[in-house]
DNA sequence: TATGAATGAGATTTCATTCAT
DNA sequence: CATGAATGAAATCTCATTCAT
């Protein structure tokens, strides 16, 4: 009795062609974002880096708000799974080993997605509720999670012993500020971080620049 | 003895009353570029908050441009003062003296000026060159003047030995970012920086934050 | 029995210095109308270039449709006194004797006053009705005046015989036509007309330019 | 025979009532420049004329003065392809039935276009330079086309001997100064130009008025 | 479903006119 | 009266979004 299998495959083409044509216009929004900055971005630009129609991207996406929401929440996924990856490959261990590996990651996604951090560091002082109010609550979460992650670190840290007198609200800040330091020398200047900068940063957080 | 000084009077007067209305116009502009965004700020808002119609904001400043651009030369001017006037008060003290004075500078101006950062941390990866291309120049011109004096403790300290095996180019960035990160807690979290967190920042930066 | 004579007199000088003002301000609004233009003509700029400040102006003139049609209702009565003195000296005789006093006249006029051909010339086909409504009807008073009086040399010309088989609708067209081809390569190509040219359009239209 | 041209069609269509489109903005921003003036008149109006919204006549035209210079030079091209076609039918024929044959096609332009010359001689002593730069060229390439024919015709005769004692600078400017009489007669009194004022305004021009 | 032209609300800027000094 | 800064209506142009094909 010959199995008439040829019902279910369309769909799931016909779903992984939707898919492909999302992510591809996701990339295009995060490259036009990035180079044209957040609110200059044109609809328009994002459609033709993608090489689509603009009714299409409306297809894929409601409107500005939620494709940059989307956009933010895919490439937040991506990261927080980097992260989280390597810091579970380092449960335990000691306070400098978890530090290296933590911002070793994000360097890494860095130089992969120099595009997201530019769109998340732009934003984070930007007053874009009224305009884009889901892109606003993604980002939001982005930030906190990234510093939840930090502030995770530290926090660790104070219970181990490891982070003497250690301010556990202000801490966060200033390792989270050192990082957002790098990113941004990479971003403006365009020098990317290279390994021994990932060392110099945990070694100053942990033991001082003083002699 | 009476003077007769009745002609210069009113030239001064109108002059300082031009003065006057300018900066209400500028503080307007600085708080309505800081709720509402650099780039979604409206014009309209800006006159409404400082209480004159826009054909009188026009009266006194060329375009959007040219308001965003003295708004940012004033203030920039302002945050140098004060940087330089505090630094000019421990020339010759150790590193530690000198930071510790350098940041509470810094906090007490974001204190002051809170939307002044606001902005200039929000356009630090934003793109508006092609839109507003004299106040970009005056933004870059302040966060070129800001780096450079920490970049020039830094320096000072490598020269002086007290910091010891310094990275030269990465350092300023570190330190910068954790004053960067201490300025957008304040910003983002309403959380003014007191005087133990400055003491705090300088710590971690010279001895590290590990036991 | 002492007069009190003083009295009288400031008035007559008050009126007089409030008649040299409106002249000065006219003027200075003549040469901006015919530098800028009908329609781009700033106030300000008259008023700066008067010398005056423009609430002066607004003093002497309702708004910009008075000043403007009392520019054209002084210039028109000085142009149709000169046209109308010259044609005075000429009554009875010849139509070639008449018309070369009449085109000379106006030729002179012309000399003194290029501007307000200017004025006349550009606002012939304009449409500042809704602007300007004041301007406007002072505007075609003008142009019907000049026209009247062309007319009258035509229909004279026509009834002593001197224009033959004449058609008394079209020829005050053609010959004003003449008169404004001149008009125009002056104002346009710098290239005044000299009595040469005076005769020749005379001759032309006489006698026409075949052989 | 089926041909399968399924493809080239659409795009032809489209290109054609892409067209289709232009020409009835440009046609409506006529009427409107006519009716309302060169400098009042607008963009809205045009938008509402043509029965679209301001946004499409954007998508059309770059700017106010991309419309006003298309327009000027679609209308010129045309004028000029009518009188060189009239002209080119009587090269070597007398002068008398060259000047027949321009004026002729010069005012069957009119009946047809009559809004194109009210724009032509409204700006011909206008100052729009500043505000309409690309417009204001092709304005002045109008009137130096007109101007040139005209000339031409007359150079023409002068070397033929049909004009003699002729004045070659300023002959040019009497017949063009008549040719512009009756065009105003026109848009002015609303009395279009009978065939046999045609042949008046040569016979004048030839022969004179005078007995 | 893809397309891209049409839409029109909304933003910036100008300038004739007013009016407090 | 002279002054000139303040006013705000109005004009041009942009661009996110819709929708007929």
């Amino acid at each position: 009795m010959a199995v008439q299998a040829s019902e279910p495959a369309p769909i799931l083409l016909r779903e992984r062609v939707r898919r492909e044509i999302a992510s591809t216009i996701a990339n295009a929004a995060e490259e036009v974002f990035a180079a044209e900055g957040l609110h200059a971005a044109h609809v328009e630009h994002i459609a033709r880096r993608a090489g689509v129609a603009v009714g299409t991207l409306y297809n894929y996406y409601k409107d500005r708000d939620a494709l940059l929401a989307a956009l933010l929440r895919t490439r937040r996924e991506a990261l927080f799974a980097e992260l989280d990856g390597a810091l579970g490959e380092v449960v335990g261990r000691s306070l400098r080993e978890q530090l290296l590996v933590f911002v070793g990651a994000h360097v890494r996604f860095l130089r992969a997605h120099r595009t997201f951090f530019r769109i998340l560091f732009e934003g984070e002082l930007s007053r874009m509720q009224a305009a884009y109010p889901t892109a606003t609550e993604e980002h939001a979460q982005s930030l906190r999670g990234f510093f939840e992650r930090v502030e995770g670190l530290v926090l660790g840290g104070i219970k181990s012993g490891e982070l003497r007198g250690a301010n556990a609200k202000l801490d966060p800040w200033l390792l989270g500020g050192m990082l957002k330091g790098v990113t941004v020398r990479d971003l403006r200047e365009n020098k990317p971080c290279e390994p021994e900068d990932v060392a110099r940063l945990v070694q100053v957080f942990l033991s001082g620049a003083g002699s």
